[in-house]
DNA sequence: GGAATTTGACCGCC
DNA sequence: GGCGGTCAAATTCC
């Protein structure tokens, strides 16, 4: 656990110096003659948050419980819904999805995309109490590495946009353990946004990190997209709602992630 | 051509 | 019979 905080400060630290390089370059540079720098800048930012969030996903899964008891405060549940164990529906299969004792809801603007995991679509369905559509996602390991972590995307509402992601089961695949073999290396980001595989030479890999850039293209709200004037707003906001998705308080101190 | 997504069909529960 | 969840063939994309 200890080695997890750490982990995770080095990687906050590591994107709060690239995120003040690159506030110092918008601040002092003109538009056109850093553009690089600056898109290099903000990846780096988002795959350091990227690779804490992973780290924290795995330790607040088995801290969940722990978790519970303390996110009662009102500012939270705005957005954040944790699993009070019991369905959001009733009608369904007993063995449901919301009726399993390991779910996690969370409701923001826009849906979340880079949440450290790997995801695979598998389903999309009206569902009768909503205007919009639900999506259904499964770890892409499920096959190779039995993980059962799920989780499915609906738009709750229009104006203004409103988001519902559900997370279901535990990660079980050795995805974290990639992340430690891989130390960051931000030169290769031009085709990656967050997620290191297991071996970073296979064809897979590079396939891998294609979708992700597919995913976020085709489910990006294109109205909102215009709305963030740099790569940086666009960012903090994506990894600020799957920060609070996971119940990461930023104010904490690193020993209260323990 | 291979892999991911889409979408209609099917399953099991109520 | 209606519903949500999942499967799998068809389609799309790189």
């Amino acid at each position: 656990m200890e080695s997890c905080q750490q982990k995770v400060m080095e990687k906050l630290l590591h994107g709060h110096g690239c995120a003040s390089q690159l506030k110092l370059i918008m601040d002092h540079h003109a538009e056109s003659d850093s553009s690089m720098e600056r898109e290099d800048l903000a990846k780096s930012v988002l795959h350091c948050f990227s690779d804490a969030l992973s780290i924290l996903i795995d330790t607040n899964d088995h801290n969940k419980d722990d978790d519970k008891s303390n996110n009662s405060s009102p500012q939270d549940s705005s957005h954040v819904l944790e699993s009070s164990r019991k369905p959001f529906h009733k009608r369904g299969r007993k063995t449901s999805m919301a009726e399993s004792s390991d779910y996690r809801r969370h409701e923001s603007p826009n849906p979340i995309y880079h949440d450290g995991f790997l995801w695979r679509k598998y389903g999309q369905k009206q569902i009768k109490e909503s205007d919009h559509q639900r999506s259904y996602y499964k770890c892409a390991y499920t096959n190779d590495q039995k993980c059962e972590a799920k989780k499915q995307v609906q738009m709750i509402q229009n104006n203004p946009p409103l988001y519902s992601t559900t997370y279901f089961g535990r990660h079980t695949c050795q995805l974290h353990q990639a992340f430690e073999t891989f130390p960051i290396d931000t030169s290769d980001l031009q085709d990656s946004r967050m997620i290191r595989f297991d071996n970073p030479d296979s064809s897979t890999h590079q396939h891998q990190n294609q979708i992700i850039h597919h995913k976020v293209e085709q489910m990006m709200p294109s109205e909102k997209a215009e709305e963030w004037s740099s790569p940086s707003e666009y960012m903090s906001s994506e990894v600020a709602y799957a920060v609070e998705a996971f119940g990461f308080n930023p104010a904490r101190t690193s020993s209260d992630l323990s």
